[in-house]
DNA sequence: GTCAGTTTTAAACGTTTGTATTAAACGGAG
DNA sequence: CTCCGTTTAATACAAACGTTTAAAACTGAC
C-alpha cells in the first residue's frame, strides 16, 4: 500500500505541496461535515466534494472512513488532551509541593478552557468542539469507540483530581458529577453559535458574549456544582412518573 | 428468520386487539432500536423484523420512517411534557399565592424527575430517557426537528420560571444555566446503565444506586449551579489554547 | 527520453437503504 | 356463501452507501 516517505523531501515543487494538501483539505472538509451532519450522514462523497478530490482519494489516504474520522479527531484531541493533561499535571504538581489538596476549579477549568478556546482560534479548528460535543453523543459505535480511546486518559487523571479536590465524596459521587461536568459542556460546545438553536423554540439568548464568557459560566456552574453537598433534597414530596391518560 | 410473532396473541383475544397490536409491536422495537442503534443506524428492516411484522408495515401504519420517530416520541414525550408542564404551573400558581417568588429546586426536579422516573416504570418506556437523551445531541436534522417541536412548550416555560427563580440574573445568563441543566440530565439518561460507559474508560462508578439516587444527584448539582454567583472566577491566568505543534 | 513510484481519475463493485407495488389472506356484514 | 374494507405478504425499485479496481496522469531521478 501506498505508504511513502514524510514530505520533508517533496517541498521542492513549484509552490506545491499538493501531495499533502489534498490530505489535509480532506481533513479540513470531513471536519465541516462531520460537525454540521454528523459521522454518519456525512458520506464520502460529499467530503470528498468538498475537499476538491477525487472519491477514492479518502480510502487511499486514509484507508477507509473509521480511520478518516480517527485522523480528524486524532489533529484536534491529541494537542489538545496533552494541553489538559499537562495543565492537570502541573496543578498537581503544585498542590503536593505546597502540601495542600487539588483545588477544584482550576482543574475544571484546565478540562474545559482548552477546548472552548478553539472556537475562536480562528483556524479551520473553530468548528471542532461543537464536533466533539456532537460526537459524545452521537449514537454511531464507530464514534464512541473513537472518542473514548482518546479521552481515556483525560478521564483517569480527572476523576483521580476530582476525587482528591472533593474530600470525603464517595468514587461514585464523584463519577457522576464529573458526568454533569462532560454533559454540561457538550451541550454548550453544541448549542454555542449553533443557528439551528436559536429559531429552535428556544429564546434568543442575546449577544453572548465571547468564549471567554462562555467558559466562565461553564466554570462557575460546574464548581458549585461539583462542591454542592449531596443529595439533602429528598424531603421533596414524592414525584410520580406521568400516569399515561 | 422464520416467523417471530410476539407470544400468544392473533385468534385468542377479541377481534380489533390484534390489529393495535402491530402499532403498538413496531412503537416498541423502534424505540428500542433507536435507543441502541440511533435513528438512523436503526434499519425498518431491523426494526420491522424485531417487532415480527412485515417490512412494509411501517409505511402501512406510519407512512415513513420519519413519522414512526415522531410517534415514537409522541407517545412517550407527549404524556412526559403534560406531567412536566401541569407540575411547573402548580409550583408557579402556589408561589404566586403566596406572593414569593419561584424556587427553583422544585423547578430543576420538576423538569427532570418524570424524565428519568420511566428508567424503572418497568415496561418498555424505561428505555426513553436513554433515547432522548441521545436525541438530544443526534446530529440527524429529521431527530433535531421532531425533538425541539415537542420540547418547545417545556424549554419556553422553563426558562420563564428559571428567570423568576434568579431575580437579577440576566436572560442571557438563564439561558445558558438551562442548557447546562439539559445537558448534564442528558448525558445522564445516556450513561446510566449504559453498560457501553463502564468498560470504555471509565471507572466503574459503583452500585450506583437507584433512579433516585441519580435525581438526587442532577438535582443538587444543577440546583447549586444554576445558583452560583456568576463568573468571578476570572482571576485564573490565561489559559491558552493548545499551539498545534 | 526512459523509467519507477506516486497520485489522480473514472467506472464499477456489491450492499443496504427507505419506499412503492401488487396480490393474497383475513374478518365481519349482508 | 359472497362481498368489501382492512391488514399482511412477497417482491421490486431506484437511490445512496463505502469500497475496490485498473488504467491514466503525473512526479523527480537517472
Amino acid at each position: 500500500m501506498g505508504r511513502q516517505t514524510a514530505p520533508a523531501e517533496s517541498r521542492q515543487l513549484s509552490a506545491g505541496e499538493t501531495a499533502e494538501d489534498a490530505r489535509t483539505h480532506i481533513l479540513d472538509a470531513a471536519e465541516a461535515l462531520f460537525e454540521n451532519e454528523g459521522y454518519r450522514a456525512a458520506s464520502v462523497r460529499a467530503i470528498t466534494a468538498k475537499a476538491g478530490v477525487n472519491l477514492a482519494a479518502i480510502n487511499y489516504y486514509f484507508g477507509n472512513k473509521e480511520a478518516l474520522l480517527e485522523a480528524v479527531c486524532h489533529r484536534r484531541l491529541g494537542p489538545l488532551n496533552e494541553a489538559r493533561l499537562r495543565k492537570l499535571k502541573e496543578i498537581r504538581a503544585e498542590a503536593r509541593r505546597r502540601g495542600r489538596k487539588v483545588e477544584l476549579q482550576p482543574v475544571l477549568r484546565a478540562f474545559m478552557a482548552p477546548a472552548l478556546m478553539l472556537k475562536e482560534s480562528g483556524g479551520s479548528a473553530a468548528g471542532f468542539p461543537a464536533l466533539f460535543g456532537r460526537a459524545l453523543a452521537d449514537p454511531d459505535d464507530t464514534v464512541q469507540r473513537v472518542i473514548f480511546k482518546m479521552m481515556k486518559p483525560v478521564h483517569q487523571l480527572m476523576l483521580e483530581m476530582m476525587g482528591d479536590a472533593l474530600p470525603g465524596v464517595s468514587r461514585e459521587e464523584v463519577f457522576w458529577r464529573y458526568q454533569f461536568v462532560i454533559g454540561a459542556m457538550a451541550r454548550a460546545t453544541r448549542v454555542y453559535k449553533n443557528p439551528g438553536f436559536k429559531g429552535a423554540g428556544l429564546e434568543d439568548p442575546g449577544p453572548e458574549g465571547g468564549v471567554n464568557t462562555l467558559i466562565d459560566r461553564l466554570v462557575s456552574f460546574t464548581l458549585a456544582g461539583a462542591q454542592a453537598a449531596p443529595g439533602m433534597n429528598i424531603k421533596c414530596k414524592k414525584n410520580s412518573a406521568p400516569e399515561s391518560k
